[in-house]
DNA sequence: GTAACTGGTTACCATTAGGTTACCGGTTAC
DNA sequence: GTAACCGGTAACCTAATGGTAACCAGTTAC
């Protein structure tokens, strides 16, 4: 009987397949512990090197420097130099960078709700 | 003029942390590669160890393993073993794994798009 | 002159994530 | 007997991530 099941795929495979794969392909894009925070300081309207890296606190100047350029390359940020002296640079989000806000509010209420539920959780603890 | 600039926080500094934090807080839970992709899985009906890993294609052993681990400490999935012959394992996805169902969605819609936008970068420059 | 600021880059190193291979004990299929 | 399945684990390796410190040129503050 177990041969039947052997090289069977998995339950709901393609439907599941249909589910998965978009998703990979959002985190492909977005991977990392910084991209999202990085881009959500810009949408707040910072635009300097150094406000991103005092917005977006415990990146270092080396890694900021490393997901803006692929930021660039996946088309979320404009660099913009100005030859002021000294230069001055800006980067600056992209119009597509608002497809993202979906992605971004989710991620944001379930982040407060996780929050509130470890609190509720160490509350727990304590009482018991 | 410079110097009223030097330490001052950037622009709308406390606005932005209480955009980033929660995301943050969002992001440490459900790092890396794969964490959702086995979460998807899960959720359509994948129990069993190696229906995940055929499912969720590309994953070790040793990571999925690893995933799980994490998942069941982080409340997402309850690891239930049957005292059958061979044991039989079984990973159960809680209640609480339904609260991603606005992340993943999100997700989701938005790497359908990305595609779709990629696709047609690749024809324009055909074209052009 | 000296120091600190700007927007970074480079070199180097530590840590972590992820991947490969082999293997365990017990089972079923052939 | 042989092979494959199950749910992993252990040892080992590479690649990605992240951190530290030094440095560049030009400018301002003292």
């Amino acid at each position: 009987m177990l041969k039947a099941v052997k090289n069977g795929k998995p339950k709901n495979h393609k439907e599941c397949m249909d589910a998965l794969v978009p998703v990979q392909d959002a985190l492909y894009v977005l991977n990392g512990k910084w991209k999202l925070p990085v881009i959500i300081a810009l949408r707040k309207g910072n635009k300097r090197f150094t406000d991103i890296q005092k917005q977006v606190q415990g990146i270092a100047a080396k890694v900021l420097s490393h997901e803006l350029k692929e930021l660039e390359l996946n088309g979320f940020v404009e660099r913009v130099v100005y030859n002021t002296t000294p230069v001055t640079v800006e980067y600056i989000v992209t119009d597509y960078t608002d497809t993202l806000e979906e992605v971004i509010t989710a991620l944001h209420n379930w982040g407060l709700a996780h929050r509130n539920k470890i609190r509720a959780q160490m509350k727990e603890r304590k009482a018991g």
